[in-house]
DNA sequence: GCTTGATCTTGTAGTTACTACAAGGTGCAG
DNA sequence: CTGCACCTTGTAGTAACTACAAGATCAAGC
């Protein structure tokens, strides 16, 4: 699979797929005989991986943490404890406020569908203090 | 409450709040008689759901939206249902994505904690087709 | 065989969402 | 009256892309 293809399959521009090989995100492919970059399922992946990581609020060095944490998970087990908690917590913290603002969205959405105006309190709800910062 | 003040409630750099406020984000609060930006609990919410909403990975443009929807929520129904909407779908495919991740993460800390090594699927669990893109 | 489009490289520059100064000035509390 | 927080404007740096451009190679269709 070549770097066009492989961005088509995960809705990434080649140019990015590039920049994530520079920055050290995704491993050098193996290269075609012409000098291709030749991405095989595994490659295809991780892209995916990213590219929701990414979506999700993760930052880069994050999303690099997760991957060598899921390339060699024989590491000290206090080394991956600590990473892994540590985004278990930020994890929980995003899925509490996506719930809050999903609750609020339903509301609007719900409101407008029986023609009545909307009562829209997503900022007090994600205002809350709930975990604070 | 003045600009520095509202930082700390918030965890927002005093800059950052004068550059919410040049990008529209934040409406311009009143002044004092010294011409210090005076900040009430209104503004803190809504500092505190930019906040929250960036951190989940919503584009400026869409909290903006989300707040100028939450601000006159009586603008034709056809509007507001069409954010809401769109934002919905976006929330819960967040939502999915971030359980999944959730049970990776929580195996692997089990597994350390059980003194065993721990074997890492996140990059797998996200990758799946899930939504696509 | 030749054209067309995808890829290769390097490099520069634009965008978004900040963050960090600096300079020069005002306000307020101890 | 000293020092710190704030005011303004402006510049520049960072992260994570995105978009070219130039010059070259390659692979597929006519």
């Amino acid at each position: 699979m070549r770097i066009g293809e492989a961005g088509r399959a995960t809705g990434t521009k080649s140019e990015t797929i590039r920049y994530y090989e520079r920055e050290g995100l995704l491993p050098p492919p193996p290269r075609t005989s012409s000098n291709y970059r030749d991405y095989g399922p595994d490659e295809i992946s991780r892209l995916r991986f990213i590219k929701r990581s990414r979506k999700l609020g993760f930052s880069m060095s994050q999303v690099k943490e997760l991957m060598a944490m899921a390339d060699d998970p024989d590491q000290p087990c206090e080394t991956v404890d600590k990473i892994a908690s540590a985004q278990l917590r930020e994890v929980e913290a995003k899925l509490t406020d996506l719930r809050a603002l999903r609750k609020e969205l339903t509301k609007v959405v719900e409101s407008c569908k029986h023609g009545t105006v909307a009562e829209c309190r997503v900022i007090e709800v994600l205002a809350g203090s709930g975990a604070g910062r």
